[in-house]
DNA sequence: GCGTCTGGACTTTTT
DNA sequence: GTCCAGACGC
């Protein structure tokens, strides 16, 4: 029973229960993942089969994380825990059953690209408005449709959507979910969100498949519950079904994928679903000291929606927050980063002990280039993954159709590339035809001269046999020298070759390093099947940080909030608390949205164990244009004992005097943060002088005018002073009838126009 | 069919 | 400010 020692009663409690239904309540900081591990431990010990029990999470980081630690405490029984993300764990169920869907073993894995480039051709071919149906908004909308077990056949049967949908003028889109349904279904793919539903559809349609699945999973663990959808929800309900052995870990405090289709309401709910429930609270706090614990608790206790819980901590009571403020964004890097080198001399610490965590994946820039200046080293977590650069998806597209011809997005991909004269008009008669026959682009592809006409037929028999000989070869021989093999005859390794460009030489390193993982892959013992079709079955769920994973090197950490959701940092920055920036100008529309962003600074503040510093800029460069900012809402809703404001930070010495000014007002404003600046104090930003009717008065600059009001007063660059009458339209799209005193009424676009708010 | 140019969109988060 | 898709010209 060592692995009870060191747990505190509530966490002992929680890994000694194993059977029936059990919720953990883990505040953050609680020693969740220590909980989980140990409580498969504890399973395993008291002889359980490893091989029954599934654990569920959400990054692959976290599977890998828990399985080491699993193996530290129980060995190597830990390998025969089912463990991994919702969607890896399904992958792999759904290649054994993809039959009885009608779908191939080898079935492709669409990523996000993939499926914006299907709808992208699906709307060119319905001749739709690209800006009424914008491929990401649809691709969002058959997302939620599906995380919600909404068949497209349902989708164009519901009362309630369609009425959504035509009086929002996209009457369309239940037509787009089907052609986009069958074309994926076509192509031998499914898409992230199929991963979950099509599970659903087998676990539904065949009895015998679910009972075989529940009996093999006896003892069901999910972490990070709070984060799953309905889809991911119901698998597991009936998964648990037959046992009731299952035991979620959250907290609701940190669901921060609602956009994603997460539903709190799964955590709040679970105890209507399993009457007999035992709740465990996980409420001591071992990571921050009481001053952070603090903040973070009244951060969140401006939220109506939450599970009841008092976290604390037993450690020091530690500094206080520290506010910065800066004068724009890049100032703001500036900052942070003389904060990082003076506290890393004067307490001895680590680049490793430093984080900065934004909103944004856009507000990396200033940061960096603040970082950069004072040489200090860093590293940025998330953004482009290394599957994701264009040459990796490229040869990966060349993988992907060896294996599986009909894959229609892997065709588009590479038929032309290298060149070899099959162009776009080639493309779309091929489509074209595949349409016409009922048959699949793959069989116009092997049999070119039947379908289309002369002319680049000839060249299009010439890819398809290449393509047949690369799928013999990786029958045939391992993973490493199909790929290799691929990789030189395709061409692409030589048209990468050739281009001697710092970013062509990176490709081709890129493309290198791709190959020595498949060459790591073909080496390893522990698989039977090194074919290259068995490396391919992960690779579309892999992410940023499966790859180059230098854990020991000394660096700052730069990263989104929710990538840094379950890390921790001796000292973390939070940047950019502005209105509209953190919380999201996106958020402002509902409560439930604001939540979500109150739990997202709760996230981030709480990856803090030593010291925090929040900072904010009252000016930033937004679209190109600079843009004043107010500071964020969350900030006033701290308790002040608990903050130390620091407004020293200087203004660049090239600013113009107007800052001055600004600094005078700010020091005057009261004990709340979101006073509303005066208007007069607005940022130059020198205009050109396009002005004809109007003069802009000295230091014009457009405002934020996503809370423009009905009844403000506002200035425009050329039209002069006017007033607002009227606003109409949805989020990124208002149009803004305004009456301007010189020329009279017109119609705006907010997103367009720069407007400067005057009252 | 291919290369170059340009207008428009993007900036909320990711398996 | 940057990137990409589509348009245009060769």
């Amino acid at each position: 029973m060592d692995y009870l020692k060191g747990l505190n009663p509530a966490q002992q409690a929680a890994v000694m229960q194993t059977e029936g239904p059990v919720m953990i309540i883990a505040g953050a900081g609680s020693g969740k993942t220590r909980v989980i591990t140990m409580r498969v431990a504890h399973l395993v010990a008291s002889g359980v089969d490893a091989f029954n029990i599934l654990v569920l999470t959400f990054t692959n980081k976290a599977a890998r994380e828990m399985r080491e630690r699993i193996m530290h405490a129980v060995g190597a029984e830990a390998k025969n825990v089912w463990m991994g993300t919702f969607h890896s764990v399904f992958a792999k169920i759904l290649r054994v059953e993809a039959d009885k869907l009608g779908y191939p073993n080898n079935f492709t894995i669409y990523d996000t690209d993939d499926s914006k480039s299907v709808l992208r051709a699906i709307l060119k071919e319905m001749n739709l408005d690209d800006k009424l149906y914008q491929p990401n908004f649809v691709y969002n909308r058959i997302s939620a449709a599906k995380n919600n077990l909404i068949s497209w056949q349902e989708y164009q049967q519901n009362d309630q959507i369609q009425a959504d949908d035509f009086s929002s003028g996209r009457g369309q889109l239940g037509k787009i979910y089907e052609t986009y349904a069958t074309r994926c279904y076509r192509a031998g793919a499914m898409d992230f969100d199929d991963l979950l539903f099509k599970t659903n559809e087998l676990l539904k349609r065949y009895p015998d498949v679910l009972y075989k699945y529940q009996n093999k999973f006896k003892y069901l663990m999910v972490d990070e519950y709070q984060d799953t959808n309905f889809s991911q929800y119901l698998i597991v309900k009936k998964l648990a079904a037959i046992n009731e052995n299952i035991c979620v870990v959250g907290d609701d405090a940190q669901s921060i994928y609602a956009f994603r289709g997460a539903n709190i309401q799964n955590i709040l709910n679970f105890e209507k679903d399993y009457p007999d429930l035992k709740i465990f609270k996980l409420e001591q706090n071992y990571r921050s000291t009481q001053n952070i614990v603090n903040v973070a608790n009244s951060i969140i206790a401006n939220n109506q929606e939450q599970l009841k819980k008092n976290v604390f901590s037993e450690k020091e009571e530690g500094d206080k927050i520290k506010v910065m403020r800066a004068f724009s964004d890049n100032e703001e890097g500036k900052i942070v980063a003389e904060g990082i080198l003076q506290e890393r001399s004067t307490k001895g610490m680590k680049w490793h002990d430093f984080a900065i965590l934004y909103r944004t994946n856009a507000q990396s820039r200033s940061m960096e280039e603040a970082l950069r200046k004072l040489n200090i080293p860093y590293k940025i977590y998330g953004g482009l993954s290394f599957y994701q650069r264009k040459e990796i998806k490229d040869l990966i597209a060349y993988f992907r159709l060896t294996i599986n011809p009909n894959d229609e997005e892997a065709m588009k991909r590479v038929i032309n590339y290298p060149k070899r004269g099959i162009g776009d008009t080639s493309v779309d008669r091929i489509i074209l035809a595949a349409d016409q026959n009922m048959i699949t682009p793959w069989e116009v592809i092997v049999n070119p001269s039947k379908y289309i006409d002369g002319r680049s037929s000839a060249q299009v028999s010439v890819f398809a046999t290449m393509i047949q000989a690369f799928a013999v070869i990786t029958k045939n021989q391992s993973a490493y020298d199909a790929a290799l093999h691929i990789a030189q005859h395709s061409g692409l390794l030589k048209d990468l070759y050739e281009d001697k460009s710092v970013e062509g030489l990176n490709r081709y390193e890129n493309i290198q390093e791709l190959l020595n993982g498949i060459k790591e892959f073909s080496e390893r013992e522990d698989i039977e099947d090194k074919s290259l079709a068995v490396f391919m079955q992960d690779v579309a769920l892999l992410t940023n940080d499966d790859k180059d994973n230098k854990p020991d090197a000394d660096t700052v950490s730069l990263m989104t909030i929710h990538s840094a959701k379950g890390l921790e940092f001796p000292h973390v920055f939070v940047v950019g608390l502005e209105e509209n920036l953190f919380p999201s100008q996106m958020s402002l529309n509902s409560r439930t949205d604001l939540e979500e962003e109150r739990r997202l600074f709760y996230v981030a503040v709480t990856r803090a164990e030593s010291k925090l510093t929040i900072s904010y800029a009252t000016s930033r460069f937004k679209f190109g244009t600079l843009i004043s900012c107010e500071p964020s809402r969350f900030l006033d809703e701290i308790d002040a004992r608990y903050l130390e404001l620091d407004f020293t930070a200087k203004p660049a010495p090239s600013s113009s005097s107007f800052f001055d000014d600004e600094r005078n007002a700010w020091s005057k404003r009261g004990d709340t943060f979101s006073k509303p600046r005066p208007a007069t104090t607005a940022p130059v930003k020198t205009t050109s002088i396009l002005a004809k009717a109007h003069v802009p008065s000295a230091g014009f600059a457009p405002s934020d005018t996503s809370n423009l009001q009905v009844g403000m007063e506002v200035e425009h660059e050329r039209f002069g002073f006017g007033k607002v009458i009227s606003l109409e339209g949805n989020k990124p799209d208002i149009k803004a009838t305004i009456f301007f005193k010189e020329i009279g009424q017109k119609q705006l676009l907010l997103k367009f126009a720069k407007l400067r708010i005057v009252m």
